[in-house]
RNA sequence: GCUCGGAUGGUGGAAUGGUAGACACGCAAGACUUAAAAUCUUGUGACCAUAACGGUUGUGCGGGUUCAAGUCCCGCUCCGAGUACCA
């Protein structure tokens, strides 16, 4: 009987399916643990080698952890909404619903070849109504909830009313967008319009007039981590500033909670180093200016200490600001300045380090001194941070310190002995100088120091500022969440829950409206049934994978989004695997989605994700010919030197080993029918280079085509094998046969001449040490996510019962359950062979004993004056007499000691053994 | 600029401060074969040496701690990732 992979493995998978094997349910006998991987958004070009990476090792875990004995849930669906499915419907008329179903079918076939352990009876689709009507329902609590920052949590907005109409603002602190204050009087002397309106400035889902990142190309906003450097993550199309009425998710109050719940989570360092910066927690004071016009404005800053060397004030282009203190001989070259700057794009803008700006003819008053400090616009202050107006200090901040050289204006240093000639001081030590009250004290000493006199003073405060802004919750797209909103005399009000799911309504185009309105504006009827016009925005991508894992708990209720049994079962995702690339998207959206559904009781745990794993990305392995140039004549890779060569990619399927199929290569395309070839040793050995996997490149390696030739187990093993999970690396296909003959010499453990040859005996002390390393070594590096290292202990096992031998059933037995969980379909195989009816993802996790695994002999380190070392063994059990002695004897030692001066040996197991000459 | 990683043979990569290079690929030699493929066996960091034993050196660079450093500490170089006028 020969390892037939490909029989084996397609016989299990349909007993999988036909036994349930994989489906859960809450079991409160047994333990719970939640494996969950990121779901996908299923794209059109399918699943690549890469994808699989994390869900194998996720997939190891959940088996691993239900040999042991837990309840696992691991559970898998699909991110279905998003911008290609959408651009490709503008460009082929295709409706995205049915590309989607298709790429999810594709998608669900690639996966299920590899044998993962999902329970897809709990599958699901962010794009299905019955799961984005929770979706939906969480907005429209967002909707009406609020944020009061003394009790830190979320409140319904009922609350609001209630406390607004009996005592105003009055002894509040509310998370809001402006800073205002009213009496019950005021409030309850405003319309039901006006009223509806102040809410705004509280809802945790709010409409704002925001400056955005809109994308031309794209037709839409996007959110700040959809934006990388000017550009959008999507497409790569340069995103501008504008001001646009946009629904936002107060993503802002829940700040502080965010960066605290870091310190809980076993997250790796860096992923909550990058969430830390994104949060951009900062202290610091806010400290009003008086001006020569007739207002005051107020700046943040963390340097409080320098206030003595403030020489001038900048303000954003954009600030509110600028309008009232630009005087009228300033006008307009402040006008020609703030036209150009709007102009650029914000990718012109980032690349553009040149100085910039114009004087507002306004100045400032010194709060300390009284002097006048001249008012300048730049762009390099960032209308969105603070308050949009900072004080300048040229020499101890290198951007004022920039400005202040090119516009000619004073520079004053502030710290004892610090040059300033060159460039600015921006490090926080030293001793002041110039700086009235805080002379001689250290910048650590001085920072708190100047808050304390300005509050004193009363010049300003002391005030904790956040880079983390809002989160900007509406698309200008049809395939997306259609929001639970309908208006009525311009004012937003949601559905009533009852209502929900909102269907997403059917368009002829896909494109905007002739007026400039999203697409939803084409549907027909797209209003209440009481004739309110409906939101015609949709939801943004990260809307519906913000509580999909709260959702896989209890997927099919349709009266909750989770019911309380199941959450308080499954409570929260043990293990999380998944790219970092969502380091600054889904996962600061998701924890800020489960703490505000923390705040209302449906979740009870406030952070989803306990424990995260990043697994690398796969980058792609080019092969390279070398043409000749003007002839169809190619040279093999060491011999290309002698020529004037162009390197051409080749498809990485018709090479193998770098040596190139040539006759392969020869059909590979039309233009190479001909191609003629200069051999080193009578091959042709192609060139290669780590580049991102695409089709471009020819180096798109299908998991499919590796299922086909060495089977979903050799894939799988073949994965892990590759190297460090959280470790990038490029995919190679050349290692792969190791691995599929090592699943050989496992099966060959267990026939011999085609026949099950294993015998009853007793294993030998040998077999069982083989055995017990082999159990101890895979434990410890699943619990440790060393996979790569788990595969090469198996290897290491099966060479060694393979050449002592072993045919030991009770040896094989326990091997087949270890190798379950990576192999699962030739060790389903094997662990039936062996005479077993049930199957091995329910045979528990072996446990090693100590007793086989003690050595005979222990190696020992001898040195002589710390100066030369010898390992030498000893019985395990050897007195320090018998140690000494061997030592002494020992011809390498006696060499030793003979031709130096030896004062001291030292002999070090785990404890030191002296000897003194 | 800042933050976080990383640097070990021809390649991917192993090493709780304790025999560096496990395991695998590749390569070489051998066995089987008419031959090739497959399979199996042996060898494989570099240098020196040998009939054989053996020796020297070696984890990006320079220091340090230690009986002992790839591993810990200090100072560099290079590479990768994230982030960026955040006051």
């Amino acid at each position: 009987m020969n390892y037939n992979f490909g029989e084996i493995e397609k016989r299990w998978q349909q007993y999988w399916i036909d036994h349930q094997t994989y489906k859960v349910s809450e079991d409160s006998a047994k333990p719970k643990f939640y494996v969950l991987d990121m779901f996908p958004y299923p794209s059109g070009a399918g699943l690549h080698v890469g994808h699989p990476l994390g869900y194998i090792a996720s997939d190891i875990i959940s088996r691993f952890k239900r040999q042991q004995g837990f309840n696992v849930l691991h559970p898998m669906g699909f991110d279905a909404y998003g911008l290609p499915a959408e651009q490709y419907a503008i460009q082929t008329g295709q409706h995205p619903a049915i590309t989607t179903q298709s790429n999810i079918t594709r998608y669900r076939e690639q996966l299920d070849k590899i044998g993962f352990s999902y329970d897809w009876s709990r599958e699901v689709r962010t794009c299905d109504p019955a799961y984005y009507k929770w979706t939906q329902w969480a907005f429209i609590r967002m909707f009406n909830s609020y944020y009061c920052k003394q009790a830190d949590q979320a409140r319904p907005i009922a609350e609001l009313t209630e406390v607004f109409s009996q005592q105003g603002t009055s002894g509040l602190n509310l998370a809001c967008s402006e800073p205002i204050t009213f009496t019950a009087e005021e409030w309850n002397s405003k319309s039901e319009k006006e009223q509806q309106e102040m809410l705004m400035n509280y809802r945790i889902a709010y409409l704002g007039d925001t400056m955005v990142n809109w994308c031309p190309q794209l037709g839409t906003v996007l959110a700040n981590d959809e934006v990388s450097e000017g550009l959008s993550v999507r497409g790569g199309y340069p995103v501008e500033q504008k001001k646009m009425r946009q629904w936002c998710l107060r993503v802002s109050a829940y700040a502080q909670r965010l960066l605290d719940g870091l310190d809980k989570l076993e997250w790796s360092e860096s992923l909550k180093e990058t969430q830390r910066n994104w949060i951009g927690r900062s202290e610091g004071a806010v400290m009003r200016f008086s001006t020569s016009q007739e207002i005051s404005f107020e700046i943040f800053t963390t340097r409080a200490d320098t206030i003595f060397g403030v020489t001038f004030m900048v303000l954003a282009p954009e600030s509110e600001l600028v309008k009232q203190l630009v005087t009228a001989e300033q006008l307009e070259a402040v006008q020609n300045y703030i036209d150009k700057t709007k102009k650029k794009t914000e990718r012109e803008r980032i690349a553009d380090k040149s100085v910039t700006g114009v004087f507002s003819g306004s100045y400032a008053h010194h709060p300390f001194t009284g002097e006048l400090l001249p008012i300048w616009i730049s762009d390099y202050v960032l209308a969105g941070y603070g308050t949009g107006a900072i004080m300048a200090v040229p020499a101890h901040d290198s951007r004022d310190y920039a400005f202040a050289r090119y516009f000619n204006l004073p520079i004053i240093p502030l710290i004892d002995g610090c040059d300033v000639s060159e460039e600015s001081f921006d490090a926080k030590v030293g001793i002041m100088v110039n700086s009235g009250f805080m002379n001689g004290l250290t910048v650590r000493e001085a920072i708190p120091a100047a808050i304390e006199e300005v509050e004193k003073r009363g010049l300003g405060y002391r005030k904790i500022n956040f880079r983390l802004r809002d989160a900007i919750f509406s698309r200008q797209r049809y395939w997306g969440e259609p929001f639970p909103v309908y208006y009525k005399e311009g004012m937003p009000y949601t559905l009533n829950e009852e209502e929900l799911p909102l269907e997403l309504p059917e368009v002829d185009k896909f494109l905007p409206t002739e007026t400039g309105e999203p697409p939803l504006g084409r549907a027909k009827n797209w209003q209440t049934s009481e004739g309110y016009p409906l939101e015609l925005s949709t939801m943004p991508g990260f809307a519906g994978s913000s509580a999909y894992y709260l959702r896989y708990m209890d997927p099919h209720n349709s009266d909750v989004l989770v019911s309380e049994d199941a959450n308080s079962y499954w409570r929260d995702v043990d293990l999380y695997i998944g790219g970092t690339e969502h380091a600054t998207g889904h996962l600061i959206y998701s924890r800020f989605w489960n703490k505000f559904l923390f705040d209302l009781g449906v979740s009870c745990e406030e952070e989803p994700f306990k424990k995260l794993v990043n697994q690398g990305m796969i980058q792609g392995r080019s092969n390279f010919v070398y043409r000749i140039k003007g002839t169809n004549k190619f040279v093999s890779l060491n011999l290309r030197d002698q020529y004037d060569v162009t390197p051409i990619h080749v498809d990485v399927s018709i090479v193998h080993n770098d040596l190139l199929d040539m006759d392969a290569f020869r059909n590979w395309s039309p233009e190479y029918r001909t191609a003629e070839f200069v051999l080193e040793e009578g091959r042709y050995v192609c060139g290669w280079a780590v580049e991102k996997m695409s089709k471009s490149m020819y180096n798109v390696v299908n998991p499919d085509d590796i299922v086909e030739n060495y089977g979903a187990d050799t894939l799988r093993l073949y994965e892990m094998f590759l190297g460090p999970l959280e470790q990038s690396k490029p995919w190679d296909t050349n290692g792969i046969d190791g691995v599929h003959r090592f699943l050989r010499k496992i099966w060959n453990l267990f026939f011999k001449e085609g026949m099950l040859a294993v015998s009853e005996d007793e294993p030998t002390k040998e077999e069982l040490k083989t055995l017990h390393k082999l159990i101890r070594k895979v434990t410890y590096d699943i619990e440790h996510f060393s996979f790569n290292t788990s595969v090469s202990a198996f290897m290491i096992c099966a060479n060694e019962l393979t050449s002592l031998q072993c045919r030991k059933r009770t040896v094989l037995s326990d091997l087949t359950v270890c190798l379950a969980p990576f192999a699962p379909h030739i060790a389903e195989e094997l662990w039936s062979q062996l005479g077993n009816t049930s199957t091995v993802c329910d045979a528990q996790w072996p446990q090693w004993n100590e007793a086989y695994l003690k050595e005979d002999s222990f190696p020992y380190a001898i040195s002589f004056n710390g100066k030369s070392r010898y390992i030498l063994d000893f019985p395990a059990d050897a007195t320090k007499e018998e140690i000494e002695k061997a030592v002494l004897e020992h011809p390498n030692s006696q060499k030793w000691i003979d031709g130096n001066s030896v004062k001291k040996v030292i002999i070090v197991p785990k404890k030191i053994v002296n000897i003194v000459l």
